[in-house]
DNA sequence: TTGCAACGCGTACGCTTGTACTGCTAGAAT
DNA sequence: ATTCTAGCAGTACAAGCGTACGCGTTGCAA
């Protein structure tokens, strides 16, 4: 596994719509970034330009436009990034997350019943260890 | 609410050990971390300074020695950091963490069952909106 | 009583991040 | 042919962050 730097949060916030749209312009990307999070085109180049020197993206110029697509799986980056916060706010310790994710933030119906399901198929599979 | 600059990774760090064992001088702090996280003394000084700063921790002069507490509690802390990371990772959403956390990271025998009655106790009481 | 070890406090400094301007260019419009 | 437009690449730059040195001080050991 290639050493990355790690994405900072906005590059997080770019990456994550790179994922979902790959691959796509700068344009798309900047049209699909929430109103209320306006951010300056400009500003979602240099975020793309960034991904793709820290190797997460990759891109290739169609025409005058570059478009992007990413480079490393959203599952690969979603799990580094959460372990670190995991490290850093609960020691590494997963549970309380957890904890706080079902109680504090609370969770609807649908998210109820689907995490009931997960947890007893996990059940039946045997805990992980 | 006040407004209070975010916390950084590193001040995130000192902030739980300082929940931990508040109140604590610097130097119970910079014992306490992790082996592997290796940290000069002075840093963590820095951070205890700034957390105050930011308003997060509060200190008094106790003979010679500075002795920190927090000021804010664990959980306001703790909501505002993952609101932003699941915000800005997953579009503020909170299924596709509990997700990752339940099968890319797993979890053991006593986690399964804390949650499932977790789960269970909220389902009697209603799910959240 | 002299010196050292431990501590706080101020300061430093290079790196990263957030945010954006500028100059250049190629295609579209007039 | 000339001007407008949209996009890229490069550059900028202040604020924040990670990390730590060094000075002045003080309680304790010798």
């Amino acid at each position: 596994m290639v050493e990355r730097a790690m994405l900072s949060k906005g590059e997080l916030e770019v990456a994550r719509l790179l994922w979902e749209m790959a691959p796509a312009s700068v344009r798309q990307i900047h049209e699909a970034l929430p109103a209320e999070r306006q951010m300056d085109f400009a500003t979602v180049q240099t975020y793309l330009r960034r991904l793709e020197t820290k190797g997460y993206a990759k891109s290739t110029l169609e025409g005058r436009m570059r478009i992007y697509s990413g480079r490393t799986k959203a599952r690969t980056v979603i799990r580094e990034t959460v372990d670190d916060l995991v490290n850093r706010l609960f020691a590494g310790d997963t549970m309380p997350l957890m904890r706080h994710l079902i109680e504090d933030r609370g969770i609807d119906e649908k998210g109820l019943s689907e995490l009931k399901e997960l947890l007893d198929r996990l059940e039946r599979e045997g805990a992980k260890e």
